[in-house]
DNA sequence: ATGGATACTGTATTTTCATACAGTCCACGC
DNA sequence: GCGTGGACTGTATGAAAATACAGTATCCAT
C-alpha cells in the first residue's frame, strides 16, 4: 500500500470508524459533513486517492460502496493469540509447551512484522533502548538477524536480549546500558543460537510508580 | 427477539450473507433481485417486518440502511479497541472524533488498568522512563493523579505527558530527562488539566534500527 | 366472517448518492 | 518557470435507492 498523506490517513480512519460505529459506510456527503467540506468532491478525491494507493476499493455506481482492504486483522484470524514465553527450561525449545504462561490477544496492525511469542524482560541491560525488566517483548522467530537489530539469543541455558552486531566471525551481542558488558562470540568456536528478532514491546503495569529504578543513577 | 418466519429468516440469512461478502448491507432493489421478486415492496415489507421483531434496525432515509442486530459474540465484546488519538486540536477535546486516527484491540489483562485510548509520543523527554518518540502510551481518562503518576495533561494547546508531583499548591510536572526542564504549576494562579494516567506501553516497529537517538549521549 | 399478519405486484415520487466538469490555491520537484 | 499532486469550492446531472400508496391472495385465529 502506497504512503498516505496525513489528511488522507485522517480520511481512511474516518471510514473506519464509521464502519465500526454504523456498520455502513460512509457517503461522500458524510465524509463531507464530518471533516467541513463544502463540497462533495473534496470527500470524493480523497476517496480516490485513497482507491489508487490501495487503501479502499471503490464499488462504482454503488451507494456507500467503499470497501476498507486490509491484508491484517482478521479478527478471528490470530485467535488463539501470542504465547507469552516464561523460564525457559535448559535444553527445552523456547516454546515448549511448559514454557507458555499465558496467551495475549493483540492487534496484529501493532508490529511492523507478526510476533511469534513474548518474552519477559529481566534485568536492566537494554534500558538505553527504552526496554525495561517487566516489559514484555514482542518476539518474530528468526534465525539470523542484521547488524543493529534487537535479538533474542541463547547462551546455554540462559535467553538474553541485545543488540546484534556481526563482524566477519566474531557476533558481538551489545547491551545498551554502560554497566553492562558486551558478549563476544567468535562463530568458529562457539554457536550462537537465535530465537528470534524483537518487533515490538509492551509495557502494562502503573508507569511512574516503579521502585528505585537505575534509571539516570 | 420474536420468531421470525422461515422466509423472512431466508431475508436476514440474505443481508448477513451480503454482508460478508461485500461488506455492505444490500439495497431493496438487491433483496428483490436475489428472491425473483418483481417488486421492491415486497424486500421493503421484509425489512419492516425484521425491524419490528427487533432482527435489524433501519436507519431511515440512509441508503442501504440496515444494520443486523446481534447479541451474541461475548468472547470478543471485552476488547472492542482502543482508539489511537492523533494530532489533537487546540481547544478541542483530546477524545474528539476528528482526533482519531485509528484503532487497536488489545488484550485487557495487559494492562494494571483498562486504557481509555492510546496516545503516540513525541519528543525524548520521558527518555529515562523507558518512553521513546514513535511509542504508543496506554491512558486511562483520569481528573487527578498521585505522586510519582505517569500522567497526560494539557498546557494550552500541547498535550504533554511527565511525571506528577505536588507539593501542596504546587505541581511539578517532571520529565525523565535531564536535558529537559520540570514544569511548574502554581495551581493557584493557573490551572492543570489532566487528561489521564499512563497505564501501559506500547512499542512497534523493528526495534534496534532507529537512527541516532540521543540515548546515553 | 372478519380482522390481522404474511407475502407479494405495480406504479409513482422524492431523496440520496455518485460522478462529472470547471475552477482555485499551494507546495514541491525539475 | 512549469508541471504535477494534493486539497479543496461550486454546480450540475442522472442513476440509485428509499418510501409511499393502492392493490391481490392466502392463512390463521377469534
Amino acid at each position: 500500500m502506497e504512503t498516505l498523506t496525513p489528511r488522507q490517513a485522517e480520511v481512511l480512519a474516518f471510514i473506519r470508524r464509521q464502519l465500526a460505529e454504523h456498520s455502513l459506510p460512509p457517503t461522500r456527503a458524510d465524509i463531507m459533513a464530518a471533516f467541513g467540506f463544502r463540497s462533495v468532491t473534496a470527500a470524493d478525491d480523497h476517496l480516490k486517492a485513497l482507491a489508487r494507493k490501495g487503501a479502499i476499493e471503490l464499488l462504482p455506481n454503488a451507494s456507500r460502496g467503499i470497501r476498507v482492504l486490509e491484508r491484517d486483522d482478521a479478527p478471528a484470524a490470530n485467535e488463539d493469540g501470542v504465547p507469552l514465553v516464561g523460564r525457559v527450561a535448559a535444553g527445552a525449545p523456547i516454546l515448549a509447551q511448559e514454557s507458555i504462561e499465558d496467551w495475549y490477544r493483540l492487534d496484529r496492525k501493532l508490529f511492523s512484522a507478526a510476533p511469534d511469542f513474548l518474552l519477559r524482560v529481566q534485568g536492566w541491560s537494554m534500558r538505553d533502548a527504552g526496554i525495561l525488566p517487566g516489559d514484555l517483548l514482542a518476539v518474530q522467530r528468526a534465525a539470523s538477524a542484521r547488524d543493529g537489530e534487537i535479538i533474542v539469543a541463547r547462551l546455554g541455558d540462559e535467553v538474553t536480549v541485545k543488540r546484534f552486531e556481526r563482524r566477519g566471525n566474531v557476533v558481538r551481542l551489545l547491551p545498551a546500558n554502560p554497566d553492562f558488558a558486551p558478549i563476544r562470540i567468535d562463530l568458529s568456536r562457539q554457536d550462537l543460537v537465535i530465537e528470534g528478532r524483537a518487533v515490538g514491546l509492551l509495557r502494562g503495569g502503573p508507569l511512574g510508580l516503579q521502585a528505585g529504578s537505575p534509571v539516570a543513577a
